[in-house]
DNA sequence: GGGTTATGCCTCCTTACATCA
DNA sequence: TGTGATGTAAGGAGGCATAAC
């Protein structure tokens, strides 16, 4: 299985750090070559992050943080958010940057799971916690599972309608077919046994209805036999083999 | 070998913040 | 500028698998 596989060279490679960053950076130019990473997200200067991370003081308290508090404040690149601690009991909102979004989406599409080694990887190339790679691993996996459902949806709801469509054409053929062989011109219509009718009916109430009627249904095969002989008896197609 | 407990990961649901129209 | 809608990071509950005892 490729999973396994992955998660195999995953395990290789754990014990050279970079150097397996390294190496996929060289598969992705292979692979993708639009897509650039710049490390220097990853490797935010503590003095830089600390000093962006105090023009945030004032923008919102936040809730206990775990244990590891080392990237109690960060900033990204375009001086939009980031990693905040929580003080004052406010959750902390995180806004991943575009480059960590990109190399999260596309380990996503590699393998839309995480083992240990893979998440510690993540983790340090992207200078976040082991968790946050975990959450955003979970709540993609949560949108690709709605939008995933989205479509479905969309599917069957068409094949719903296509049905719906099928069905009225085919009760009006039936009908058709029925009006004819009333007036008893239509030698080709064949009766569908009753039978095969019933086993389609979902309420066992009218299927048992079925039943009393069918000494009438039998008359009306009848009727539909004498129409048979008479055409065979003219020489005329009766519509079998 | 079977029961219990701890641990880790998952999904699902929810909350709350950030952003945009 | 205020507001509702939307996107999404994160919290928590509960289920399942596995390992250790």
């Amino acid at each position: 299985m490729g999973g396994d596989e992955e998660a195999c060279n995953t395990k290789l490679a754990l014990g050279l750090g970079v150097g397996e960053y390294a190496s996929r950076q060289e598969m992705r130019k292979k692979e993708n070559p639009l897509v650039c990473l710049d490390l220097s997200f990853a490797l935010c200067p503590k003095q830089e992050v600390a000093s962006l991370g105090d023009r945030m003081e004032n923008r919102s308290s936040l809730r206990a943080m775990d244990e590891d508090e080392e990237s109690e404040r960060s900033i990204d690149t375009n001086n939009k958010s980031i990693i905040m601690n929580n003080k004052n009991g406010v959750r902390k909102k995180l806004r991943l940057t575009k480059e960590q979004s990109t190399l999260l989406e596309e380990s996503f599409s590699r393998h839309s799971t995480l083992n240990p080694a893979r998440k510690q990887s993540l983790a340090e190339q992207l200078n976040l916690k082991q968790r946050q790679v975990e959450v955003w691993f979970q709540n993609r996996r949560a949108r690709t599972k709605l939008k995933q459902t989205e479509v479905d949806c969309e599917f069957w709801k068409k094949r719903c309608e296509s049905l719906g469509n099928e069905n009225r054409r085919l009760k009006k053929e039936l009908q058709e077919l029925k009006s004819l062989n009333k007036n008893g011109a239509s030698p080709l219509y064949i009766q569908i046994p009753k039978a095969t009718m019933l086993s389609m009916c979902p309420s066992c109430e009218r299927m048992v209805k079925a039943h009393h009627q069918d000494q009438a249904a039998a008359k009306n095969t009848e009727d539909l036999n004498v129409v048979r002989k008479s055409n065979k008896l003219q020489g005329g197609f009766d519509g079998t083999n």
